[in-house]
DNA sequence: CATTTCACCTGGTGGC
DNA sequence: TGCCACCAGGTGAAAT
């Protein structure tokens, strides 16, 4: 399940490997839910288009496009301004790969990018959760979340999301339109880390408490990027290579294990509709 | 508006 | 071996 920092990675490898390069050619599959832009209007907008850069904003990967028939490969687009671009969100099981073109088309494949360079971009995502967008930057605004990016916020920002809210921490945590980038995992395992039981009404912790869970939030994530995130299910990275941070998880999908630090039975409950791990213990 | 619930999907798992 | 109910969870729409 792709989270902020299985993003980042996927983006930055992504980014390695395709800037500068040119799309020469897409194929974009039959199913029309992946596509929340009209296939035959994205193809047409990919089309000759330069990719400038691959970066991350929330959950969202989002490929800097130059004007098509403008420029060369390589180099010459330093200083380009995009003029569109193309937005990945992966949701739950989708992969952004950089592949050679006579690789095995994987199931589920529903967007191929050949580039200039004989490289292919593939969007694989077996359960669609994933949205493909194209954004003409003439026309419209550029790509922004709409929730704070966790690795930058300041404490008194990050206070203020939670201010008054009545709903579970872990709700709160897991709400993109408050913080951009956390999911499922990095909720559990920064609740962990700053001591604190999931189901903590938001608005009730103490401006202390939630600088601790702002500084865990920023250390785990941190982290687990420099791991290459977390591969708990078929995630991989643009290259096909799964992360190591699983192997950190304190409490994430680790059900009636020991708590690595007190050694109390971890325990599960439901909250917002996820499933959520926590110790009794070192959690209050 | 704030919050909660549920549908959308497929693959993997465990029970029988 | 096969069948099937069930779970996983990011998101957005619908309900409360």
């Amino acid at each position: 399940m792709p989270e902020l920092p299985e993003v980042e990675t996927i983006a930055r490898g992504v980014h390695a490997r395709v800037s500068g390069d040119r799309i020469v050619d897409v194929w974009l599959g039959r199913h029309h839910e992946p596509f929340k832009t009209a296939p035959a209007k994205m193809v047409k907008g990919l089309e000759g288009r330069v990719i400038l850069a691959v970066r991350r904003i929330g959950k969202h990967i989002v490929c800097e496009l130059g004007e098509a028939g403008s420029g060369r490969k390589g180099g010459l687009q330093r200083s380009v301004e995009p003029s569109a671009q193309w937005i990945v969100h992966l949701g739950m099981t989708g992969r952004l790969l950089v592949t050679t073109p006579d690789a095995p088309v994987a199931a589920h494949t529903h967007a191929r990018l050949t580039l200039a360079s004989g490289k292919e971009l593939r969007f694989v995502d077996p359960r669609r959760f994933g949205r493909l967008e194209w954004r003409d930057l003439h026309r419209e605004r550029p790509f922004a979340a709409p929730g704070a990016e966790p690795l930058s916020i300041g404490s008194a920002e990050f206070s203020a999301l939670f201010r008054n809210r009545k709903l579970a921490i872990k709700a709160a945590l897991l709400n993109q339109t408050l913080l951009a980038g956390v999911g499922n995992i990095y909720a559990d395992e920064s609740l962990f880390r700053a001591g604190l039981r999931p189901g903590r009404r938001a608005g009730r912790l103490t401006r202390a408490e939630l600088e601790r869970l702002r500084r865990s939030l920023g250390e785990v994530l941190h982290q687990a990027i420099e791991l290459g995130g977390s591969s708990v299910s078929d995630y991989v990275d643009a290259n096909g290579v799964r992360g190591f941070f699983q192997l950190e998880h304190r409490v994430y999908q680790r059900t009636g294990e020991p708590c690595r630090v007190c050694g109390t039975s971890v325990r599960r409950t439901v909250i917002a509709g996820r499933g959520t791990h926590f110790c009794p213990r070192c959690q209050r």
